[in-house]
DNA sequence: TATAAGTTTGAAATCATTTTTATTTTCAAG
DNA sequence: CTTGAAAATAAAAATGATTTCAAACTTATA
């Protein structure tokens, strides 16, 4: 988890800037509320969330930057759920625990010598996506 | 990869009866062509493929065969390219390489200190699905 | 053979996402 | 300051994969 007292506009704004993203208002929106989030928003959560503050918001825009962040590599499209697809801010590398009794999805820290794979049969290996399936410690009691 | 001598009618009905699902001709034709797939291939590939021997399968059906065989743990659902869900016969356990040049999806075999985890954190993991992304020893060349 | 249960089919509905087009904003050049 | 082009946003419409539904068919069973 991020301290929370880090997410300032500056602190975002800096981060888009990096990457080569303008800084927009509803960008910097987005990005903020993933950062801030402790679960795995879907887009509509986004959207509905960030509509309160800002009601002219349009889905599409929240689509449009969700996809540019995704390929700029600030934040990850998570498959875990086949319903809907979840966003999360990639501040520490991890993998994810989805609950099939209660459906909350977990992050999950592995150690380094799942994470530090850059090679497997000769291909090169960029990024890696880790999903779990199982019952949480809250569900299996 | 699977002997394909091994993948007889007999041998196939004989998977799913044990998974207590009644080896219908279609669930046979499904699964048959899954077990012999080198590919991983998608819903779409799977009905027009066999569209050709079973003029008036319905794609419905290969959409219900392939639920009943992901639930039944026969089969996975593999979420690694976003436009399409494919899937994959389990033979043994394995990840998966999405090359970003070609956009083939290759087996990957990690070794059982992956594969074994059956407890993180105090969650209890049923299930792990690892999808790499990077490119593929064909295309880095 | 009759009946019920399970399976398959094809059409229609759903729903997340993308595309398209129009409007608004940003920002550099004059 | 204006102006105008480029970028960003908005809203509506289109797309397309998947699910739902009702009817037809098949299989097993009494």
């Amino acid at each position: 988890m991020m301290d929370p007292n880090q997410i300032t506009t500056e602190y975002v704004g800096k981060i888009l800037e990096e990457k080569g993203v303008k800084p927009s208002f509803q960008r910097l929106s987005v990005l903020k509320y993933l950062m801030k989030s402790k679960n795995h928003p879907s887009v509509d959560k986004i959207f509905k969330a960030l509509s309160q503050d800002i009601p002219t918001l349009s889905k599409t825009t929240v689509y449009n930057t969700l996809n540019l962040l995704t390929e700029k590599g600030i934040v990850t499209a998570l498959n875990i759920n086949d319903t809907e697809v979840l966003y999360d801010y990639i501040f520490k590398p991890h993998a994810h625990l989805l609950c099939t009794e209660c459906g909350h999805v977990y992050d999950v820290f592995l150690d380094d010598s799942f994470s530090g794979i850059k090679e497997i049969d000769g291909h090169i290996i960029s990024e890696a996506q880790i999903n779990f399936k199982g019952v949480c410690k809250k569900c299996h009691n």
